[in-house]
DNA sequence: TACAGTGATGACACGCGATGTCATCACTAG
DNA sequence: CTAGTGATGACATCGCGTGTCATCACTGTA
């Protein structure tokens, strides 16, 4: 981190994080499967949190209900109080695509675990993607504004914003569009 | 693609690629960025896409019905007619970890374009994340069941269909959830 | 026709990331 | 004291990706 601070992620080498550490090249990658998996390895256990976590509700519980609560305990777990650290984390990842790969990649695996577990609650195969990447989103949306905020609103409240102007935006009533004009734009 | 599709992803090398092409490997990386971007290449210009079919609706368009018409005609650009080849490479995409983060970066890079045609409209801040992360998820949801289908039925229809599921798992009045109980599980 | 400019490619060198393999050493159980 | 185990170091090696310079085809212009 200290290295990453000071030249940035690209430029630095894992020569040079090894020799800073007193370990050789090859002790790191027995540690992390690549570079960028510093920044993540903490994680890891995100998605077995996930999976057990939904095992231990009801299965009268909601969907909703279920996403919700599940990201209240995550939120106190790994953010709430966190904010600077994860603030500084934010922009490290935004500064380089290949980090920026690889959190989209937790994303997903995130998601993959709550579509499972959505599964195995009986919910069919669309319903559970499309709630597994509703949880998802509705969390990334919410971080992004809280660590976005300057005051001092709880994480949590900021997502139940979040999901309300999520209903409202989906709740009105003009979907089916009609099917013909259009301008048109060449996309090939 | 038939290198890839005889031994994989991982296991085909830039030479052995540039070899039966008959270039040299500079001549590749001038073409693609890494070796990843070969599958990809084709989508480069989707976001612009997005951004001047954005422009063109009128400002009093719905949000919803701009998300859900722009996808239409993407679907008719690049979807439709097309099944077959769009199954070879999601397979082709599942079946390498780079390749999937790569995919997730386009997405990502589709819902930034989203997002910043929702705020040059004026939609303020969260809500346009929120409208943008929400149309990509209604896309890949839908591509994702249209690919599994094996009946005939258009991918409009499905993400119609894709919407109203999404529609009504938020509609439900089951949000504010207690807040002590709840078992507890170690994310760390 | 000659010539300068432009762009694509080849040839070469090089650094870094990542992995396989074997040796070494500290630690532990019996 | 010894055998086993796990972590690490020491090499060696491969593939990816980039910087640099030379070459060649093509184009517009005098």
């Amino acid at each position: 981190m200290e290295l990453f601070a000071e030249q940035g992620f690209a430029a630095t080498t894992v020569p040079e994080i090894t020799a800073r550490a007193g370990l050789t090249t090859r002790t790191f990658h027995r540690h992390f499967a690549d570079k960028r998996e510093v920044l993540f390895a903490d994680d890891a256990r995100v998605p077995d949190f996930v999976a057990v976590l939904m095992e231990s509700f009801p299965p009268s519980a909601e969907p909703i209900t279920l996403i919700v609560e599940g990201l209240r305990l995550l939120i106190e777990e790994r953010f709430e109080g966190r904010k600077e650290a994860l603030r500084a984390r934010r922009d490290l990842v935004r500064s380089d695509d290949g980090l920026r790969e690889r959190d989209l990649h937790k994303r997903a695996v995130m998601a993959e675990a709550l579509r499972t577990g959505f599964l195995s609650r009986g919910i069919d195969p669309t319903r559970a993607a499309l709630l597994a990447e509703t949880g998802v989103t509705l969390m990334y949306v919410s971080v992004a504004e809280w660590l976005d905020r300057k005051d001092d609103r709880k994480l949590y409240d900021v997502l139940l914003a979040t999901l309300e102007t999520m209903r409202a935006e989906l709740t009105q009533e003009n979907v089916p569009p009609p099917a013909k004009p259009i301008p048109r734009t060449s996309a090939r």
